[in-house]
DNA sequence: TATTGTTATACTCTATAACTATA
DNA sequence: TATAGTTATAGAGTATAACAATA
């Protein structure tokens, strides 16, 4: 049997272990020449070597990996620790501008701030100003854990200096920060 | 009544739109001090701001927005992109081989070639030497719409040029080019 | 009528485990 | 026993629409 193949799939939500009733059978190509596949050429990525946004993505990937194992023993993702940065730099600040300084939707930041609030991180007050708004501080708690974050956290920016050198850690600061502020 | 809060929520699926039978209410502490929240003020990162790793991710996904915005009218994700690229580059390729250069699940990689395979983009053959491979090669419909991708994925990445200044580009090109190949 | 926060929903990604067929 | 591909599933993240309370 060939390797299980279910073509044009319907993505629907099945029983826990489907019966495989219909064997998947497909006429097979015996010319394909000289596929060989068996890892000796090195592969090439294409067009995508050339793209500076596809080296961002990956050096992206490789950073949140980073700070993922650097703040483990937090469990504490990089979207709620750049939530508790700024509400620790923010006192008093409403739910939509945190969203809209970090580009993110109100919806999930509200969702986000259930999580912290629920940790006991964060604390909910009701605006003396604006009773539509939720104003928000961190508690003592909050500030303790971003105070043992905060190392962690430059840490893990150190890891990623350490591997790009110095110098381009520079400057790429300087070159991105075009993108820290605007969406 | 307050914002409609709900402290401490299960994240249960409700029905759909769910009785607000308990008024939440709270102890309201006026004695906020200076917590305005009347948009004057800016606001600031905090320890954000001194993180690479977060400039980075904001670059990041200012790309995929100029990306997904350049490629609207091809319907292809940034990650199908790469795919078919990495397919036009090493024909013949299998999957497990795709999946560990771009560093993808294998399981999400089956899905996604199962995406390209239902458009009629990617053909899967049986390897003649391996029975446990898929060897996978773009149709001439993929190939064409590839040829037209290309073009479109070039223009998003000098809109990116032209955003950080050419000088930038040069250097990150350089500076992140450890992070293309490795995980 | 517009705005803040919430809810519900859907869709994509990711991550994992288990399974089939093959080696 | 190990590997390629698939399936199922659960968890995040994202995006949108609609609603309540408030302005």
């Amino acid at each position: 049997m060939r390797p299980a193949k279910a073509r044009v799939r319907k993505r629907i939500a099945g029983p826990q272990r489907a019966a495989r009733t219909t064997k998947p059978q497909r006429s097979v190509p015996r010319a394909a020449s000289g596929a060989t596949s068996t890892r000796a050429k090195p592969l090439a990525l294409g067009d995508l070597s050339q793209l500076l946004g596809y080296s961002i993505r990956r050096a992206q990937l490789w950073i949140f990996k980073e700070f993922s194992r650097q703040l483990a023993a937090f469990e504490i993702s990089p979207a709620q620790f750049s939530v508790l940065c700024v509400i620790d730099a923010n006192p008093g600040v409403n739910q939509l501008a945190v969203a809209q300084l970090l580009s993110i939707e109100r919806a999930g930041l509200g969702r986000l701030v259930d999580h912290l609030e629920g940790r006991g991180l964060v604390r909910r007050s009701a605006s003396a100003v604006n009773r539509r708004y939720y104003v928000l501080y961190l508690t003592d708690t909050g500030t303790a854990l971003l105070g043992r974050l905060r190392p962690a956290a430059a840490a893990s920016d150190k890891a990623l200096a350490a591997k790009i050198g110095p110098r381009a850690y520079k400057e790429l600061q300087r070159a991105l920060s075009t993108f820290v502020g605007d969406a």
